[in-house]
This record gives C-alpha cells, structure tokens and sequence, in this order.
DNA sequence: TTGAAAGCGCTAACAT
DNA sequence: ATGTTAGCGCTTTCAA
C-alpha cells in the first residue's frame, strides 16, 4: 500500500540505505543514482514516514502546546503564532488538552509520553507550572512560558511589558486632562494583574496623583460586578471618574455599555480604555482603545527560541531564566476623549 | 535516561514482552507479575513511547487538523471540539500549518507524512478539499470536514443547519411585525451564504413578502463597505428596512454602529441580527441577537465520528457522503424589538 | 560509490 | 505463564 524505502529499493535493485540517502540527496550517492531514486519516489508517489524518523533519529520535531481549551481568543493567538514559527522550522505543534485536575507533573508526563521535543506553555498557576518544568527538564525537554508574568525563572519566558501597557494608557489619559481615573482590576493575585496595577499606579504617582481607593474596585472578572463598580463609580455626585482603564477588554465593554445606560457617552463622558486588543475591541462601539498584547508574536518568539534551544543543544542552565519582554502598545481608537472643560454635571440616572 | 520495556525487563530480570503486556494488563500475565512490573514502572518513572507503539501498530492515534490559521473564533472552536473529542478517545490533534499556496493534494502529502490516522478540515474551496479528500482517501485515511455547507459529499461532512437558522431569525422578526427586512450578505459564492441568503428569501416568501433588491447587499465581508450599504439602506425616505439581519457577526457589529451614527435606535429604531454568535455578540452594546452556530460540537462530532470510522475500519464507500447537520439555535438579545408601530420618522441624519 | 547490518522501543506471533 | 523472535521504516555505522 504505502511506498517505503524499501520498496523504491526492491524496484531500482539498490540498497535501501541508498534510497534513503539519496532521497535526502547526501552527497556521497551519485548524482545519476540520485535522479533515479527522486524520479522513481516521485513516479510511485514516495512519502517519507516521520515517525520512523523520529524513531531511529530521537528526535520528532513536535512541540507540545498542553491547554485546557483553545477557545479563548488570547490562546488562539499564541497558538497560531507557536505553529508559524514551528512549521517555518520544519516542525509541528501537538495540542496536549488538559483537565484542570491534572498536575504539572502529569501534564509533563502527558508530554514525554508523545515524545515532543519541547513544550511551550499557556499562563497557568504557579505551582504547575513549576512542577512541569521540572519534571520536564529533568528528562531534558526545554519548555518555554508564554504570556505568564510570574517572576522567578522557569526556562524560557515570554511576556508582555504590562507596567508599560499600562503606563502608556494612563499617559494617554493624562495626556488628555484626564485626573480622576478608575481602574478596574479582575483577580488581584494573578501575577499580570499585580504588574498592571503597579503601572496604575505608578505612573499616576509619578504626575503627582493619589488614585482615591474607592476608584479602584476588583471585578473577578465578572459581567454583573463590573456592572456594579461602574455603576458606584459613576453615581459619585462630586468625584466621579473621567475615566476607567480596565483589566482586559471585556471588562471595558461592559463598562462602556453600563455608562450608556446610565446616560454616560463614551467618550465624551467618560473615557475608557481595555487592555489586550481582542478584535472585539475593534468591533465595539465606539471602537474601544486598548492597549495590544502581541499573541500571536509572543507563541512565535517562545516558539522559535524554544526549538533554537533544541537545535544548539543548549544546556538546560542555559535556557533557565532566559525572558524575552515583547512591547505592548496602546491603541487608541474612539472610546477616549479629553474630559469636558467644565465637570458635566451628572446626567440624570436611568433607572436599570 | 529514558526507562524503557528493556531497562525495566533487565531490572526485573524478566523478558522485555513480558514487561510489554503487563504493563498493558494483558490477561495472560499472572497478577503477581503485572503488580511487580507496575511498582517498578511507577517507582523508576516509566514513560510509554507512543512512537515506538506507533512504529509496529501502524497507528498513531493522532489526528491532522489542516489550516492556514487558528485566531478566527471559529476555527479555535472547532479545534477546540476536535481537541477534546480526540482526548476522550486517547488521540490527539497536530495542527498542519498551511500556506494560501498548498494544493489539496500538497496538504494531503503533508498529513500523510506526518502520519496522521485522519484529518478533520477546516472550511475551504471546493477543488482544494476535492483533491485533498482524494489524496487521502487512496491511502486509506478517512477525512471530515467541518462546517463546510457544499452540497457534494467527500468523506464525513458535519454543517451547521444555516437555513433553518436564518429561517429562525426571519420568523423572530416577523413574530415581532417586522415586514421590511434587509439582509447583508457577504461573499454570495460561499456554499453558507447561499444556503442562508435562501432561508432569507424563503423564510419570507413563505409569509408572503418579497423583499425590495435594494435590500439585499453584498458586502464582501468590508466593513466599509457594509457601513455604506447600511447607510444606503436606512436613508430611505419611504421603504427603510425595521430590521437588519447580517451574514455574521462582524457585520451586525458594524450595522449596529453605523445605525448609531445615523442617529438610529438600536433596537427601537432598527432591529439588528448577526450570525454564528461569537463571542462579541454578549458583550456588545446592545447584545446581539444572533443565530448560534454550534462550532465546539461540530468540531466534537466530527472527531468523534472519524474515530469511530477508523476504529470499526469503516470501508471508504461507507464513510463516503455520510453528513450530520447541527442545528442551528437563534439566541435572542437585545438588538432586536418589534419595530415602532408608526413608522418613526427618520431621525436626522448625523454628518459622518 | 554502494551494500549490509544493527538498532530505535515497542507489539504480536510463535515457542517453551 | 513467560521467553524468544521478528519486524514496523528509517538512519547510521561499518564493510566492500
């Protein structure tokens, strides 16, 4: 059925080591036995089989991509950036799917088990991670992390410059007159969230402001309490915000329409800006400015690093703690403004 | 380094097929042995190398997901399915990374190489899925295809039910006493934009309404383009359409900006409905109505069903035109309410 | 320049 | 109930 080496051998009567060179046009087949074999692999419809390859050579050229799913926009991107650069090496990526109750330990099991050569991994819990890159690099398969903000040193890591994400937005903000600034942060203890925060902060501290605690209101990432936040923001008769940065674009697009209902216009009302840059915020409306998280970029860069690792042979002390920060880049688009000259007064509240 | 059947057999001084069928609980193998095999794997940390089973059964248990990207939401869903179908079944999805200039046959050979016991495709032209579903199918590798609505058969097809999920959104508006209904279309020459722009017309034709030409547009997917197309539509004077219904999501996103813009009430105003309710569709300001489009679960049973063509050894001839269809299900928000019961004047126009 | 042989880690047929 | 052997398709010595 399927045509081998051996078989293209059987019908050229050469070796089947000589095929297998030749097909792989090592030098010291001659250049006329050569044309025979290509001629004839081509003729016969010859497809060479990988996995015996991998067997004889040790090496599968598969990256390992475990997830649990694939759904969410921002894991598609690393995704499709992780397979670009694989394929462009000659590789491929292996979805590995997890359940959130295996360990790290199984996850690097999982792995091993179908002899990828390296695995790049999606943001998880600390302590997961850290278990699959150990049991990982103990039998000698580099990992790399993407987007995971977390600051002692796992391999190879590739993240974001949130603080400056952040920091550009705020400037943005200032930039326009803006000097009431809410923040609406998710979960608090993810290691990003405590970065962008910190650029919050920070670059508000550095122009000389004190963001007023009830300006900055933990959403756990959920539709109804960051429908609630806006709302209690808003209704502040004499210190509302002209403005709120928020943890991600859902978020943002929950409090642009909370604001249009309680009779706000974004942005000439409030300003609002997201952070990540998923095609919904170009979508929105108005478009909503948010600041770009590279995706697809970082699974391309830890990619290409990664399989750099495994064909220099790096040592495993090489790649550990290596960190690449790629940019991130505010996009403004149509949901920030300059805040009215005189503070408009609130509008008369809809009720919900 | 690696514990194998031949280092754990040397360990135990038993044969390495022993070691081999114990740790397969094979029947033949006295319980006392499987136990001391299945100690010394757990405590020398044992890795099956399911490249090595591969190599004699002739069965990777791995399944080629063909595309030239994975950041649509779509297609990150169907691989998203696919992924967890395959897990269930002890298999596993490689992603093909391929170019806008590979063949069918081309990406046939590419899976075929990487041994792949099936391929589930992504949507694409019609001679490109020909010619790779026959490139497959002559070495014996089954292929389905999902979410691809030609009405020719090649191999399992799974489609979404696009008629009867437009006839959803049509009967929702007339329910409501919308009579004057336009419809963006995109690409007309796509095998789901005819099937849909059909239940467009049927479902109206049906109740007795034939819609005005000028309210079917076609807008190639642009947003620009769509952004004049409703611009056209709403300007109308004394035949205005109550309610948009759009070929997908984007495109209601855009038909509800552009509405704003014009000074139109979404939904008051206008009704507007997308199509395959992405993500965006629930964060959107008003929330889109939009026909759900179950791609996980068409990713699911495709996988699923090709795994269970290879595993009963389904001939090809039984495979062959095998098709599901999903039903399509309209998830009503609130970009859609019965139209104003005097035809509101057209608001004043907004310069753009 | 080419052929022969070994072996990657495993499964499965056959032998004991 | 366990051991021995062959072989999957390929790459890589080592011989000729």
């Amino acid at each position: 059925m399927r045509i081998t080496c051996k078989s293209l051998a059987q019908e050229l009567d050469l070796a089947q080591s000589t095929v297998s060179m030749a097909l792989r046009d090592h030098p010291r087949i001659s250049p006329s036995t050569r044309q025979r074999v290509h001629d004839a692999a081509q003729r016969l419809n010859y497809t060479p089989n990988h996995i015996a390859r991998s067997m004889v050579t040790g090496r599968t050229c598969v990256i390992g991509f475990p997830t649990e799913s694939i759904k969410a926009e921002h894991i598609a991107r690393l995704f499709d950036g992780a397979m670009k650069a694989a394929f462009e090496a000659g590789y491929l990526i292996k979805a590995i799917p997890l359940s959130t109750k295996m360990t790290g330990k199984q996850i690097a099991q999982c792995c091993i088990e179908h002899c990828v050569c390296a695995v790049v991994s999606v943001p998880m819990q600390h302590d997961r991670l850290n278990d699959m890159s150990h049991a990982l690099l103990s039998h000698g398969i580099p990992m790399g992390v993407m987007a995971n903000s977390f600051s002692d040193s796992l391999g190879l890591r590739v993240i974001t410059d949130d603080q400056g994400g952040m920091k550009q937005a705020i400037e943005h903000l200032l930039d326009m007159g803006h000097r009431t600034i809410g923040y609406l942060d998710g979960d608090p203890t993810t290691a990003s969230s405590k970065v962008r925060r910190e650029g919050y902060l920070k670059t508000l501290k550095d122009a000389g402001i004190t963001p007023a605690p009830q300006h900055q209101v933990e959403t756990n990432f959920d539709s109804v309490q960051t429908h609630r936040a806006v709302r209690t923001m808003l209704s502040s008769k004499n210190n509302r915000p002209t403005a709120i940065v928020c943890i991600n674009d859902q978020t943002a697009m929950v409090t642009m329409r909370t604001a249009r209902q309680l009779g706000f216009c974004v942005p000439n009302d409030l300003s609002v800006i997201g952070f990540s840059n998923l095609s919904m915020a170009e979508y929105a409306d108005p478009p909503l400015t948010s600041v770009n998280q590279s995706w697809s970029e970082m699974g391309y860069i830890t990619t290409q690093q990664i399989i750099l690792a495994i064909e220099t042979k790096q040592t495993i002390d090489e790649q550990w703690g290596q960190q690449v920060v790629m940019p991130a880049k505010l996009i403004v688009r149509e949901s920030t403004a300059p805040p009215a000259f005189e503070p408009s007064p609130t509008p008369a509240m809809k009720p919900i």
